[in-house]
DNA sequence: ACCTGAACACCGTTCAAGT
DNA sequence: ACCTGAACACCGTTCAAGT
């Protein structure tokens, strides 16, 4: 009894990095919705309340988390080119907001300037810089770049919602989706046409086919944009 | 009394457009926060409980306020050439983005088949039809112009979210915010090089010069990709 | 058919009180 | 310094009951 001395007061049960974990664990399981302050405590075998003296509210968790999935992003610093190394950065981007898929929302709603979105920022900044842009035609490509990204991934992300959507829906309900469906190829013909074609694909791949096709496109253009590379 | 004949049941206080009406207005004023149940039925006069008789649930108002605000966007269909027209398009597009802020975290959550939408696709799917675009590339030539829309309005709503954070912080926030600033500068020269040239900027007039600039870019590579026009 | 009113289960957040 | 427990104000949703 005596012989145990009092716990020191750094054995405590809680770090703002043990509560950005398990709510980044949170919302890869279980999605947005499944996160709230409660669940995150619990988990910790701690009250609602105690979360609080870390964060100050669930809006700064949320931003810590996005900020923690920002790490994973990685760019190949000893690439060939500065074309299939920023390709390169865009992709690892990509696979990261798809691993994350509840961090797009979180891009949407709120501003990051957490330090791993600066290091980010600093990493593509430098290779374009390398690649022959400054002024205000390198944050427009930096711009261009993450844009063509976060825009392709949020369109394929609601694809793949749609497709999930579809598949839930109970019996009787494959009559009124026809039925649906005929009604908007007899107004639109050349959605008809497209959705007659992507019949029976492979969602994954055909997006990552998208995704390749507009970053190239967009790749063509910088490159006939870009000064002379400054002489090493 | 009785000569008074009793109310035709058609004159209902309630309809799904109005309670459509309603949310879309408050979605603009207040945005997604802003928007409950509750408020939008005292908004009409009514209990919440109400509205459950017209709509599913409120994810489903969600989505119907989308597709309202998706009407909006038009293309102008007697434009001089498929770029032009595209590009229109697409300025159109993010024009309504940036009226309706909250419509771009919908767009991130759920996928969206309503009439308006499915239009919208008709229209850009013709017009890169008479472009010269067939087949998959089709569809990944439209999917690049509208990624590169609903990334360049996300990236430009974050960063004036950013900026009214800044405005919005008492006193004191002043001498933490310039350490920060410090310390990224320090570790990250080529983001501290574009802050200090960025410094005083107007961010509606340079987000329009980005959009414009990536537009552009994709424009030429898909100009490079197209197949021979279709003989008229 | 349409709307009310009350209830249910769940939120984020605060704060005195304990240790 | 750190955590509890209870409370507050607010949610989305359901549903018997009224008309």
């Amino acid at each position: 009894m005596w012989l145990r001395p009092e716990r020191p007061p750094r054995d405590r049960r809680l770090t703002r990095e043990r509560i950005v974990d398990v709510a980044v664990a949170v919302l890869d399981a279980e999605g947005h919705g499944g996160l709230s302050m409660r669940r995150v405590a619990t988990e910790l075998g701690v009250t609602a309340g105690s979360l609080y003296w870390y964060v100050r509210t669930k809006d700064d968790l949320l931003e810590l988390a996005l900020d923690r999935v920002l790490a994973e992003v990685s760019a190949d610093p000893g690439a060939p080119g500065w074309r299939p190394a920023l390709a390169a950065l865009a992709r690892s981007n990509r696979a990261m907001l798809l691993r994350h898929r509840w961090a797009l929302s979180e891009l949407t709603l709120r501003p990051n300037l957490g330090p791993n979105a600066l290091a980010l920022a600093e990493t593509g900044l430098r290779l374009l810089e390398r690649a022959g842009f400054a002024g205000a035609d390198l944050d427009a490509a930096m711009a261009a770049v993450n844009d063509h990204v976060v825009g392709a991934v949020i369109a394929e992300v609601a694809w793949h919602g749609t497709l999930e959507r579809m598949g839930e829906s109970g019996a009787g309900w494959g009559e009124r989706a026809a039925g649906y469906l005929r009604e908007v190829a007899a107004r639109h013909p050349a959605l008809a046409r497209r959705m007659a074609a992507t019949g029976e694909i492979d969602v994954e791949r055909e997006s990552e086919r998208r995704f390749e096709f507009g970053l190239d496109c967009l790749l063509d253009g910088l490159a006939a944009r870009r000064l002379a590379p400054p002489p090493p």
